[in-house]
Formats: C-alpha cells, structure tokens, sequence
DNA sequence: TAGTGGTCTAGACCACTGC
DNA sequence: CAGTGGTCTAGACCACTAA
C-alpha cells in the first residue's frame, strides 16, 4: 500500500495528514485501537517525526484521533450526535421519561448520564443584561454535564432569576417531570419564544479538561434565551459541544 | 509591557499566542494593520522563530491574523455576521430589496457583493435522495459567492428538481424580487417547511481558495432543505460560511 | 536584494505509561 | 526501563513581496 507521496505543491505534513486520514477512512486503523508510533510513520513514509506529529495535530484538531500520554494516539470511535434544537422542546414537553438529551442518545444506541450543580452564583455581566438584572446581582446556575457511554460531549449552565426561582423545584437537583420548563410552566413562566445563538470557538480553560478536548479543537458555544408570555426572559442557557461530536438541526415554518 | 512569561505547565507556543491574543484585543495592534515579523517577536520574548510560528499558527487558526506571504501577518478586521437564519425568509418574503443577505450587512455598514453561477449539473448522490430523484440524474444549480466589502464570506449552492425549475425565472441568473423562494410560491411550491443541519469542518479543497481561508481554519457547513405545503422537498441548498466570521441565530416558537 | 512567513530535518529533553 | 507523544532549538532552504 502506502501511496508514498510526498513532493510537489502541498506541504509534507498536509500530505501525510490527507493520507493518515484516508486510511482511517478506508478502516485501515481501526476506532479504538492505537495507530503505529510516530517514529514507525516517519521511517514509514521517509520523514522526519517532527513532520509525522505535525500531520497528527491536525487529525487530533479534527476530533479523528486522540492522545493518551505515553500510551500512543488512538482512533476515535465517533459517534456523532445530532442534537435537535426544535423537537427536543417537544420531547420535553411530552414528558419525555428522563428528558431530550437521553432521548437522542438512546436513538444512537449510546447511553447517557449527566451531573448538575446547582448554585447561586453572581450572575455574568451579559448574561445580567439579558435577565434585566442588576449587574453583579444573585441568579440560580444548573452547571450540568452531559455523558455519552461515559465520555462527556457537553457543558450547559442554565441561570434562573431568583425572583422567579429561589427556592422551588428549579432550585433542586431533580426538577421533575418535563423538566425546568415544566417548572417555569406551573409558575407561570413558561417560555413561549426560544431563540439559540451559535458560534464557534476554543474551549476555554475549564471547559478542555472538562470535555476531555485539546486546545486546538473548536466547540459549538450556543446561548439560549427563554422568554415567556410577557415577553420577559425567564432563562438563559450557556452550551459548549464539542464540534466533532455534534451536528445541530433546526427547524421552522415558513412565512 | 510585555508579561514576559514563559515557563511552567504550558507549551511556549501556547503562552506566546495567548499573550498575543491580549495584545491584540487590547489594541496593541491594530487590525489591517501588520505585525512584527517573527524574527522580532522570537527575540522579544526569548524563544526560537519555530516558536512564534507555532504560536502565530494557533490565532491564524482562530481568524483573528492573515499572512500575506512576503509581507507580513496582519491583524484580521473583524467584522462578526449574525445571520438570523428565520428572520432571514421574512425579509425575503416582505420583498427585502436585494435579499437577506445584503440587510444582514447593512446592518453592520458593510457592503454586500454576489457572484451567481446557473447551470444543469449532476446531482451529489446524498442531494438526489433528498430530491428523490434519480441517483445521477440532473439537478439545476445556482452556485453564489458573496461577499462582505469584497471579502468572500459565504458559499451557497441551491439544488432544485428540473421539474420545477428548468425554463423558469429561476433558471435565470436574476431571480426577481423575493429571489428563488417566491418563484417557487409562484410555481405552487412555495417552501412551507424549512430545516438547516449545522456542522463544522475544515475547508474543502476549493472553498479554501474562494473563501480566503487557511487548511486549519473551519467552516460552518449549513444544509438547508426547504419542503413545499405537500411535503416535497423541492430545494436544497449546500453552505459553507468560515466560522471566525459568523453567528447563527435561530429563534422558534415553544411548544 | 533584503525581508517575510512556510516548512523541513536533526537532535534533544521532558512527562507519562506499562512492563 | 523502554516506548510514546509534546515540545523546543538551531539551522536551513524555499517562494513571495517590495524597494
């Protein structure tokens, strides 16, 4: 095998990575198990390691490989999870048995789990701004994490006005059926208008150990906004997602 | 100035390209404007030229600086687009003078440019199952570039069934006011359903060049699928927008 | 011609894993 | 202890730009 390339217009390690790339494609290394060591390529293919780990930084800042300090670099099994925004709020308001997210798991046949830390925190000055709070003011943080087959795939903290909050069934851990919009539900907040703004960055320092991710991968950072009838709103919700185990999905009716 | 760290738990490069992330959000240097060479930033802050490439490497990858080869690294403008992908088809659908996307722009005082490109083409295999149409058969498409004061922003191809479209306005390379849409609402299949899957990856060979981007930046890939009253789908249109230089916004009624 | 970034090699040291 | 990847330096050559 080996179309031993490795000449002309696109750089060596670009190359290497195209072709390293391909192979996992083709099954040639194997999801889970670890690729040949980085001195093995480079003799392999005629480089030096220094090119070989250049061209894995780039399937690592894809999400294809991963690294485990002196182990080796491993084939990542790559569920991807498509995660819809719209029909996870009817999942939701169906009383879907543990909420969307195990919901969507189930239908990739990955289990899920999930940790909440609930809190008063000072609230962060924009999300203040958008909760019409003083700034600096108390607000309700679920700090939750989100497991598929035991590997984190996100982070999403949730901040509540206390006015609305404080000390109902939001502020505990297990919020019931339906979950926290029920809640908002039954006090007369329920959210009437949702709106998600998505964007695309590094993880921040917490967030990398948190997600088991490198510095080089990108997460999906999406805010949501709850507003209830009256137009106030009643939530918003920070998320950070892993790009490479995600695909978002929207839906709307026209006009 | 100059925090001139460099020691402890992490990488130099990563240190180096942090320090210079501040400095530019600071306004230590100014966007358009270039930055020292890598030669003088290695003997400023005491570590190899390989150092400060590797450094450099990392904010080329987030957007925030451009090479110019021979020239030198300039601090990207960054003007940030929010594309509202709902507010956007009522815009269309109140006749916004040239489209959505020009308003999205003009909102932000920047002028919009486009690029149209109409022909028959064979239809990717994965267009044609959602057309339900023959694999191979052929699909009209209308590829447009646009651009953001002549900075190419967007890569949009629209797939749509020859059945509806061919001979119509929407052949044509000026679609008339409302665009595509209220040709197809014309035609008896004006999109009732609109869907948009979201994922991130690295630039195709092509997009790379048209969009202006690096290897190891990422693009939000958008697949929009539009379904008539009937339940056909009758348009399909394929998105590549660089991240660095986008938000998404998605807003939808609860329940 | 001088200056800029892109890339590569050779060689080295480190931290961590597992035997 | 050997093997693995992470990182760094020194030195080099290239292509491209601007004067």
């Amino acid at each position: 095998m080996a179309t031993v390339t490795l000449e002309s217009p696109e750089s060596r390690f670009r190359q290497l990575a195209g072709l390293i790339r391909d192979a996992i494609n083709r099954g040639e290394y194997r999801p889970g198990q670890p690729m040949p060591s980085e001195d093995d390529l480079a003799a392999e293919y005629g480089v030096s390691r220094r090119t070989v780990n250049q061209a894995m930084r780039i399937l690592r800042a894809e999400g294809l490989v991963y690294v485990q300090r002196g182990r080796g670099t491993i084939v990542r099994p790559v569920p991807v999870i498509r995660r819809d925004a719209v029909g996870r709020q009817q999942i939701r308001e169906a009383g879907g048995a543990r909420g969307a997210f195990q919901a969507e798991l189930a239908a990739l046949g990955l289990t899920a789990r999930s940790d909440v830390q609930v809190s008063e925190v000072q609230a962060p000055e924009d999300v203040a701004g958008l909760l019409a709070i003083e700034p600096g003011a108390a607000v309700l943080a679920r700090a939750r994490r989100m497991f598929a087959n035991d590997v984190p795939v996100m982070l999403a903290t949730s901040y509540l006005p206390l006015d609305i909050a404080a000390g109902t069934q939001i502020a505990q851990e297990d919020t019931g059926p339906g979950g926290v919009y029920s809640r908002l539900a039954d006090l007369g907040h329920g959210p009437a208008e949702l709106a998600e703004t998505v964007t695309v960055r590094p993880p921040r320092d917490g967030e990398a150990a948190a997600l088991g991710m490198d510095a080089e991968q990108r997460v999906y950072s999406i805010r949501r906004t709850a507003e209830d009838a009256a137009g106030r709103v009643v939530e918003v919700n920070d998320m950070a997602l892993p790009v490479h185990q995600w695909e978002l999905v929207y839906r709307w009716a026209a006009g």
